[in-house]
Formats: structure tokens, C-alpha cells, sequence
DNA sequence: GCAATTAACGCAATCGATTGTCTAATTTTC
DNA sequence: GAAAATTAGACAATCGATTGCGTTAATTGC
């Protein structure tokens, strides 16, 4: 089914016996065109319900007003409030939003990428997926002047915006805090370490354990490969079993602290006393568990209404130097919950 | 910064000597541009970076291949796990996807409609605001013969594609189930009653009291604007402080029925024993609350594919009778959890 | 061997909005 | 009152890809 033509400035223009050109230029108040013109114009085009074709604007002006966001899953809850972010402020600003979710798959990051490219969005935010560890199909952007924002996963050398917060530091306190509640032998359920923020949560998990004084065995510390619930679990009953267990956990996210909480107490573990756990992100998920799980909170909203203020503030720039490397690093806190609050300390 | 312009099929033409309309064609395989040309003009393009301008063949064409997504908000489970369920199968097809949130208000929804129509979108997919009741915002598209599919909160009487759960049935199964279990004075926690999930979700209820022979008590029904957590604690302590309190309730959504559990447990009331809860979506809060949650699954992700595909078939559809009144009815089902399993039965 | 096909490609219009430049009419200036 | 300045709007090119139609050259048919 072919849609109808639609309604154009050329249509308005014959009925009213105006030029084209006047008729766009009224239609944005030109300083050239007479009040009264303008008047009639905009008129005529309410009453035909005449709406711009942002198709032939975008074309025209050589940029769109869409920005192009690229993430791993948009079920998450990470993701989804970041999304929501970008787009509250996006939409604030007249912009648009074109999303594509590569499901962790490197190949589909970079067709993602590609289509959105084509699809000549005027800036792009991007959280890289778990397999990715080239970033050329971002290169592309950068060599059109289009601004990249990377945020919240992002690659080590590439000149762009980026979005983040301290891993390393909300890690540290995340540890330092199960170590002030007694904590001697706490184990880390870790991420792809080719990804900053599970690198830099193992880093800041180990160097809170040296500060302190205390052991980092190797053995107590998991690498997962999606940090999934499936992977948390498996993690803990190994943990578990050994002759010399964990008196704590901190995990890299809330749905393998929560797979360990109910392994747990599935063991007949006790939580806090005999293990603490802590997560990271607050996910919805962490404040229902019981004992409601101790995490490090992401501010994925004002994350997402960041990556599109850096976004907009590169496109609105006139002039200017072009400072295309800002980082923009956001605070964390940690949510002290049940899951690591001892009641002995 | 203005973005530097782009390698065109017309520099592509003048680098090999040859016209655009034979760069065009060679790049989609013409029929009537020889392989030996084919093969020059795609490893130039090849090695030239080539891109195509979307902007231009969709406005040359008079139609793009992005689809708009409406709904009220992306970070919402339901919502997220729909919309990656159409971003999957359209992005498959080579497909977009533009998306809007009105965050429950109906001025946004009417703007939001506007952009995405002035985006020109191929196609619609849209649930309901908590607000919307007019849906005059979706009548430019019906207009202009742009596919329209409404998804879960859908309107009574607009024409256009819908993709729905039986809200009735899966209602009418949840309260039986707690019939079953024993309850003879369920409350219901209603949502607003000019959306159909929320009436057929209430009336499913009234029915299947009706059938098994038990009062309706207008005053264990309690209808709340948004559903939201808060509500869904005052509804149970409010309901749970009168003199002939309910031994069940059958809440229109998780955050309310999780809300209800945790109230329940601070008053030191036993689920089920003394109140049998159920919720509906199936959100992840529901397996980790404890008691878990029995509750009604969704089938968002397929929700949104079968979305994509409805829009697609409409797009594709070269001729045949412009059918544009098709109403998908997926299955839900039951999920039986802790919450409403009771001991003695 | 010559007309009739077919193959391979170019020309130019088109999609709809934008904008630099130009023209005509009106007003201002002194 | 004539030149200068301003006002109001028209012309036409442009963005990049697409496509109906036309053209040339090569091939086929009999």
C-alpha cells in the first residue's frame, strides 16, 4: 500500500498565490515576509493540515534533528532509564531519537552503527556490547564532524564525549564497606575485563583489599562472561563448597548479587553474618530481595540527559574550538541495605 | 560545528566517468547495468567509503523505512522488553525505529504523534497514555494511509491494526485461581477504567466472583490513577484496617501487588495464609519478592515483533484489499508462585 | 546483409524544503 | 523631486538518490 502525497509548500503556495519560497520562509516568521502574509500563510496551513517534511528540511540542511542511540539490550534497566533520559531531553529540544540494540553481538553493533550513520543522524550515543573491543565502526562519525558520546561502557582511546561514572571508586567504597563490617575474605564476581567498568571495579575491589591489609586470592574472584543470574549462581555454590568460603561478595551487578543472595539461602547461608553481599546498579530487583541487597546506585537518567546535552551542545556550537574529548564523570553512592549491614558491628 | 559533507554517488559518477542513475543502479544490481560496471562501481564505493543518504531516497521514494514507537515510558519493564521485541524484528528487515515517550501525558503524546508523523515514519506502533482518551493525534496517519498498530493500551474504536492480551480471560484465571485457593473476600486494586487493560482486567474479576457465587464488595475494588507503588500501599493498608478485611487481592499490575506483599508483611499479616496476592505482567520484582509472586506473564518481546510484523505487511503489501483492521490476541498465562499457593488446599 | 532486438548507459525530472540573489515597489532622505 | 534605502516577495539552485524514457552500440534473426 503506497501512502498518499502529502500536502506541500508548493500546494500552499499555488492555492495562496505565493511563491514556495515565501511560504517556507513565512512558515518561520522571516524577517523578509510581511506580517500580514505571514499571517495568511500560516493560517492556510493549519486549516489544510499542512505538515514539514523533515525527510526534504534534513536533506536540504545536510543534518537531521535525530540523534542515533546504539546500546547492548534495551530491556534492562540500566539501559532503559538511560534511554529514557536521552530522550526526555532530546524531545525538550525538538530532537529525535533513533534507537538499535545489537544484543551484545559484535557484528550487529557495527551494522547498527552503519545504518544509523546512513540514516545521517546529527550525533550518536553509544554503550559498547560485551564482545566489542574494536571501535573502527565509530571512525566513520568522527571523520563527518558527527559528535560520538560513548557512555557508561567505553573504549579506552577514542576521541568522543564520554559519559561515565567512577567504577573504580564506587567499587573501593562498595569493598571498604563490606571490610568495615568485618569482612576478611571477600570474593569479586567480575566482568569481560576488556570493558572499563568491570575493570575498573575489580581494580578499585582489589587496591580497597591491599589498602586494608587484607589477601587478594585469586580463587575468590569469579570473571563471568554476561554476569548473568545463571552464571551468579554457579559462581556462589563453587564458592561455597571450597574448604575456605567467602565472608563477603561484591558483585559487578545487582542480578549476580541477587543470584548469590538466593543461592544463599538456598545453602542455609546466613546473610549478612556469615556472607555479605553487595551489588551494583540498583536495579529494581535489589531493594525487593530479602535481605534487600546493599548496591552502588547509576544515575542513568541524568546519565542519558547528559549523553544528549553533549550532544546538542556539539551540533548547536556555531564556532568555536572544536573540543571534541569531554569526559563528564557522574557521582555514585553507595545504598547501604540488609545484605551487608551486620548487626555485630 | 557543521558536518563536512559526504561522498555521493555523484562523485562516485565523476570519479569513474560514468552517470549517477548507473551508479545508482549498479549499487542495487540492476538488470540493465553489466557485472563488468557492478563490480567497478561497488569497489569504488567500497574503497571510497560510500554511504548512502537515507534522507534522500526515502523523500525521492516518499517513504522511509523507520518505524515510530509511541508509548508512555521506555524504562518500564513491559514497555522496554516490547520495544526491544520490535527494534529486533525491524531491524532485521532493515528497518528503524524512531521512538517517542509521553511520560503519561496526553500533550506529549499529541506532540510526540506530530514529530514522529513529520519524521515521516512508515508505520506506528503506539500504546496509550494514562490520559489519552481522544485519539484524534493518530487520525493524520489513518489519513495519509500510514499503518497505525496500537499495542496493549489500545483504543475502542479506531481503525487500525492491535496487538492485545485477553486482559478478561487472564483476569477471570487469576481470580478463579484464588477462588481456588480459598479466598472468598478478594479485593481487586483497578487501574484507570477508560483503558481497556485495566476495565477487562476488572471486569475479568467481577465475572469470575459472580460465577463462583461471591459478593462483589465495591469496597474491595480500589481504583488508582497510576498504579504505582505508593497507592498500592495505602490501598492495602486502607483495605486491610476495616473491620472485614480481604483474604485476597488481585492487583492490575506487579509494583502494586509487590507493594501490597510488602505492606502485608510489615503489618505482620501471612501470605498467603491470610491473604493470597496476585499481580499481572510478570515483572522481574515478582520472582524475587517474597513470598514470589504468582502473576500473569506477558509476552512483551513477541508483543513488539508481531508489532514490526504487522507494520511490515502493510509496508510490503504491493496490492490487494488494503485490510487494515487486525486484531492479535496473544496468550498469556498463569504463573503460579508462593503468593497465592496456599498451605491447606 | 540488413532490419529488429537487446544490452548498457545517459538525460533530466522528481521528492520537499531552504536560501542566496535579484527585482519591483514603496518609503525615506535632504 | 530625484536618488537612496528599505520592504516584500520571486527565481532558481541545491541537498542525494531514484527512475521513466531516450540513445547508442552491439548482437541476433532470417
Amino acid at each position: 500500500m503506497e501512502q498518499k502525497k502529502s500536502f506541500t509548500i508548493y500546494d500552499l503556495a499555488r492555492k495562496l498565490n505565493y511563491s514556495p519560497s515565501t511560504i517556507s520562509r513565512a512558515l518561520k516568521n522571516h524577517h523578509s515576509i510581511s506580517d500580514k502574509t505571514i499571517a495568511i500563510v500560516k493560517k492556510a496551513a493549519e486549516e489544510e493540515g499542512y505538515r514539514p517534511n523533515i525527510l526534504a528540511a534534513s536533506l536540504r540542511n545536510n543534518q537531521s534533528k535525530t540523534i542515533g542511540v546504539l546500546v547492548t539490550r534495551i530491556n534492562r534497566p540500566f539501559i532503559s532509564s538511560l534511554i529514557s533520559g536521552i530522550e526526555n531531553a532530546a524531545s525538550k529540544e525538538g530532537y529525535n531519537i533513533l534507537i538499535s540494540q545489537s544484543n551484545d553481538v559484535y557484528k550487529n553493533e557495527v551494522t547498527s552503527a552503519k545504518a544509523l550513520f546512513d540514516s545521517r543522524v546529527c550525533g550518536i550515543i553509544a554503550s559498547l556490547g560485551m564482545e566489542t573491543e574494536s571501535i573502527n565502526h565509530f571512525k566513520q562519525f568522527s571523520k563527518m564532524n558527527i559528535p560520538v558520546v560513548f557512555v557508561d561502557r567505553v573504549p579506552a582511546d577514542f576521541k568522543s564525549y564520554t559519559v561515565v561514572i567512577d567504577n573504580y571508586t564506587a567499587a573501593f567504597n562498595a569493598t571498604t564497606h563490606l571490610i568495615e563490617q568485618g569482612c576478611k575474605r571477600i570474593a569479586h564476581f567480575a566482568g569481560a575485563q576488556h570493558l572499563n567498568v568491570y575493570r575498573d571495579r575489580k581494580k578499585g575491589y582489589v587496591d580497597a583489599m591491599v589498602k586494608n591489609g587484607l589477601t587478594v586470592d585469586d580463587s575468590l574472584i569469579i570473571t563471568m562472561k554476561s554476569l548473568s543470574a545463571e552464571e551468579g549462581e554457579a559462581a556462589t555454590e563453587q564458592l561455597m563448597q571450597t574448604t575456605n568460603p567467602p565472608d563477603g561478595i561484591f558483585c559487578s551487578n545487582d542480578t549476580t548479587a541477587v543470584s548469590a543472595i538466593l543461592t544463599l539461602k538456598k545453602m542455609g547461608i546466613k546473610i549478612p553474618e556469615e556472607v555479605a553481599v553487595i551489588g551494583f546498579n540498583d536495579d529494581p530487583i535489589s531493594s525487593i530481595v530479602e535481605p534487600a541487597l546493599s548496591t552502588v546506585s547509576h544515575p542513568a537518567m541524568e546519565m542519558g540527559e547528559l549523553c544528549t546535552q553533549r550532544i546538542l551542545q556539539h551540533v548547536l556550537k556555531k564556532e568555536g574550538t572544536p573540543k571534541i574529548a569531554e569526559r563528564s564523570v557522574l557521582d555514585t553512592h553507595l545504598i547501604i541495605r540488609a545484605s551487608s549491614t551486620r548487626k555485630n558491628t
